[in-house]
RNA sequence: GGGCUCGUAGUCGAAUGGUAAGACGUCACCCUGACACGGUGAAAACUCCCGGUUCGAUCCCGGGCGGGCCCACCA
């Protein structure tokens, strides 16, 4: 007999037992039709936060249906376990290392933190296949990126090239943009008099250092002051060189003059401006941040030499005005110095060409919610240049090319060798085969998402098995988060189409951002933070996984409340409950003939309506959908209504007969087993404990197949009937609440006026029993129910 | 500043071209042979604002205002 409900005590037991029944294994050598999940592979943080639930629940709900509407289910789990985060954590904890020896710490947290974090995904309950687990610290796993990129050099789509990248020079290297900060600062804006045709043209700037580097000045097209100097030249003062004047759209014409002057390169905005116009590039500073190209202030420092030229163009009479103005800088992170662009050779994948087939391939794939592809069509739109993914880091996969030192000649590897590291390894040849020139091995590494953004290929056996792969890819879904559908989404879609030709997914479904109770995205910085495992300690798995479902319908930010928690653990509670009662009421019954009633039509034919509605929900990923439809029906259609009708029959089946009584209980059985495959997929823990208690001891709900509508079962008029019903107890429980009565005291007559009265003739027992009324009449009227005492 | 998205009872949150589910919270009553982690009821919403289309709009269109997410941030 089932207990009190006490999720705790079971979780661990049933984890243990579908490990043996093996009911998470992806079946390599089945004919059943596949459906592979492309789960993302978590960067290691060390904690499986209540965003990643709520992600990963969605994954598992898709899984458990799925295997149970009869597919072979591959659900990998991988790790993206490069990336500055670890260094930054490595660094602080052991300093600065030698390069080979950093790189072990760095492997050694990783593991550490991954020791952590697996457990936690272990204990939610994610069906997760294991031995489909992959690192993108292997050996093999590097082997694939490194052939990838192999493959697109061959096809022209990875080159060389110098670029602007962000650049610390305080510490002489490269930076990622997430290793920036921004500040307010104040600095000054200098009015500084450029010429035109001997005319004076007054330029704002807040980086007089850059005047040198001046390359072009630009004009808003609409700016009427000024329509008169498109396609004149200006002269930049001290420097005495000739650049065009050019109009943009982008130039604001309120601030400072109007006119702005490009130099290579001042902010992002110039990098921008240089590409449009395609303008020359002077390199304006070193890396250590010493001028170049500046005559005579050439080798000063920047900040020296902005002191200098102002200084001289002062004396000239140059400046005509000086204004303070508020600014956003970034700057590197660590050293809290500001970020200047410089231009480095670096390692492009190309992008631009390529927009319209990218948006294609997204076009041919289903977005869940729909408009989230919006995201994706925007940013090939909005795309300015080609993507560079070259990192100057140490924790990561090295680029796999050598360079020739005088001619730029790229060097590849031959494909056996792989995966290499260029900056160890020695080149397949000794001497630039052009020009015999000394070869340098790439030390820079590659951009994390040149790693992610392979994984439906890795999953599906790429590049070695070609049979397994044509079965495995594309995937069927991709879950993600709509915060990275510019970078893990578009890097995927771009990459795989590349390099197979076809897209990579067919649905993509898209969560949304837990958010605090504040309303922003949950984050240790903003305290608005609450972490999976106080869930569970408070409540239970079962209770997080069905929160994931009803926070929200799909793709919405939701925000985290308890209040669906602890409406989840109630709503267990109750389903516990009634199975109790259902499991005690099928104790005696044997397979005797049977006879339905209204009520029994009612509810079979509600269920039935049921299932189609949470089946065509779980098709189209609307989990909110599913949950609340069942929930609804079972609490307050069955629980509230039918069991309370059905009661009398079983416990008087001398006054009401055992034909009765049969029907009685087999209706409760089926309605009881269908509602337990409709919730596997949430509360997966609480429901495989029920089902194993009163149907079967030896196997799984998980294993058992998804419940299909039978359209034979849909009885509307049993549903009126069985709905006027339900109205006329409602009139007989507001009695007794008005005259203070339990609802078990017994009444000795009602008199019912229906329009219908023989809707009400074969519920009659019904009213008598459930009502607990002694004599009933009834007659034709408008609706009104008069009871005595 | 740009894109997307949302704006419905105290708090959440569905649905619909004809004035609106459900949950939490509140209040009242009920320990009825599954469940007090329960039951039955009650109170509580001019469906953000302004226009337009329509016999009629919360739902469609236009314009505001205000959240959220992502991106870009100003020479």
């Amino acid at each position: 007999m089932l207990d009190e409900y006490a999720p705790h005590k079971f979780e661990e037991k049933m984890r243990k037992k579908w490990e043996e029944l093996k009911l998470h294994e992806f079946d390599e050598k089945s004919k059943r039709k596949v459906f592979i999940i492309d789960t993302p592979p978590p960067f290691p943080t060390g904690e499986f936060h209540i965003g990643n639930t709520l992600n990963w629940c969605y994954m598992d709900f898709v899984a458990r249906y799925k295997r149970m509407c009869g597919y072979n289910v591959l659900f990998p789990q991988g790790w993206d376990c490069h990336g500055f985060p670890t260094e930054v954590k490595v660094e602080k904890k052991y300093g600065r290392l030698p390069r080979e020896q950093f790189k072990e710490k760095c492997l050694e947290w990783t593991r550490d933190v991954i020791s952590t974090m697996k457990p936690q995904m272990k204990e939610m309950g994610f069906s997760i296949d294991w031995r489909q687990e992959y690192y993108t610290i292997d050996k093999e796993y590097h082997r694939k990126v490194q052939y990838s990129i192999l493959k697109m050099f061959e096809k022209g789509l990875v080159y060389r090239s110098k670029h602007p990248v962000l650049w610390c020079t305080c510490c002489g290297s490269a930076i990622a943009k997430a290793e920036t900060d921004e500040i307010e600062r104040e600095t000054a804006l200098n009015y500084i008099s450029f010429s035109c045709e001997g005319k004076p043209l007054v330029i704002a700037t807040t980086r007089p250092e850059l005047l040198h580097a001046c390359v072009a000045v630009l004009v808003n097209p609409e700016d009427g002051r000024y329509k008169q100097l498109h396609g004149k030249t200006a002269v930049v003062p001290l420097f005495n060189r000739e650049v065009k004047i050019i109009p943009d759209s982008e130039v604001d014409p309120s601030f400072g003059t109007g006119i702005v002057m490009v130099c290579t390169f001042g902010d992002k905005q110039d990098v921008t401006w240089s590409y449009r116009h395609n303008l020359p590039v002077i390199e304006a500073m070193d890396g250590r941040g010493k001028l170049l190209n500046a005559g005579k202030f050439t080798g000063l420092k920047a900040e020296l030499a902005r002191e200098k030229i102002l200084e001289e163009l002062n004396l000239l009479k140059l400046i005509t005005k000086k204004e303070k103005l508020k600014q956003m800088v970034k700057i590197h992170d660590r050293c809290k110095r500001p970020v200047e662009f410089l231009n480095s050779a670096q390692w492009f994948m190309k992008l631009k060409g390529h927009e319209e087939e990218i948006m294609k391939a997204a076009n041919e794939m289903r977005w869940v919610p729909s408009h989230t592809i919006q995201l994706l069509i925007d940013w090939c739109r909005g795309l300015e240049w080609d993507w560079c993914f070259s990192r100057q880091r140490i924790f990561g996969i090295p680029i796999p090319f050598w360079y020739c030192e005088k001619c730029d000649c790229v060097i590849a590897p031959g494909y056996p060798n792989l995966p290499v590291d260029p900056a160890r390894d020695k080149p397949p040849v000794k001497n630039c085969p052009k020009c015999e020139g000394k070869l340098i091995g790439e030390t820079s590494i590659c951009d994390g998402w040149v790693d992610s953004s392979i994984t439906p290929l890795v999953i599906g056996g790429w590049p070695d098995d070609e049979k397994k792969f044509t079965a495995l890819y594309p995937s069927s879904l991709r879950p993600q988060g709509t915060d990275i559908i510019r970078t893990w989404a578009f890097y995927t879609i771009y990459r795989c189409l590349m390099l197979t030709g076809k897209p990579c997914f067919k649905d993509v479904l898209i969560n949304g951002m837990v958010c605090g109770s504040d309303g922003k995205k949950m984050s240790k910085s903003l305290g608005n933070y609450v972490e999976a495992k106080d869930v569970i300690k408070k409540s239970s798995v079962d209770s997080l996984r069905m929160w994931a479902a009803l926070s929200g319908s799909t793709g919405k930010d939701n925000i985290f409340y308890w209040k669906d928690v602890n409406y989840a653990h109630s709503f267990l509670n109750k389903l516990w409950n009634a199975s109790k009662f259902i499991e005690f009421s099928l104790k005696e019954s044997d397979g005797g003939k049977q006879k339905l009633r209204v009520t029994d039509r009612w509810i079979l034919s509600r269920l039935n309506k049921v299932v189609e509605t949470c089946t065509n929900a779980f098709e189209n990923y609307d989990f909110y959908t599913a949950i609340t439809t069942f929930t609804e029906f079972f609490w307050h259609e069955f629980c509230d209504y039918y069991l309370e009708e059905v009661k009398h029959r079983l416990y008087q089946p001398d006054k009401y007969g055992t034909e009765s009584r049969r029907a009685a209980q087999s209706t409760l059985k089926t309605v009881l087993l269908t509602s337990l495959k409709l919730t596997a997929p949430f509360a997966a823990y609480t429901i495989d404990e029920l089902y194993q208690q009163l149907f079967s001891k030896e196997e799984s709900i998980h294993a058992e197949s998804w419940p299909k509508e039978d359209k034979k079962m849909i009885d509307e008029e049993s549903e009126q009937n069985a709905m006027l019903l339900n109205k006329v107890l409602s009139e007989i429980r507001k009695f007794k609440m008005s005259q203070k009565l339990s609802l078990n005291t017994e009444l000795s007559s009602a008199k019912i006026k229906v329009e219908k009265p023989e809707q009400l003739d074969s519920v009659k027992e019904e009213i008598e029993a459930a009502g607990r009324i002694k004599k009933i009449e009834i007659s034709k009227g408008e609706f009104k129910v008069e009871l005595k005492k």
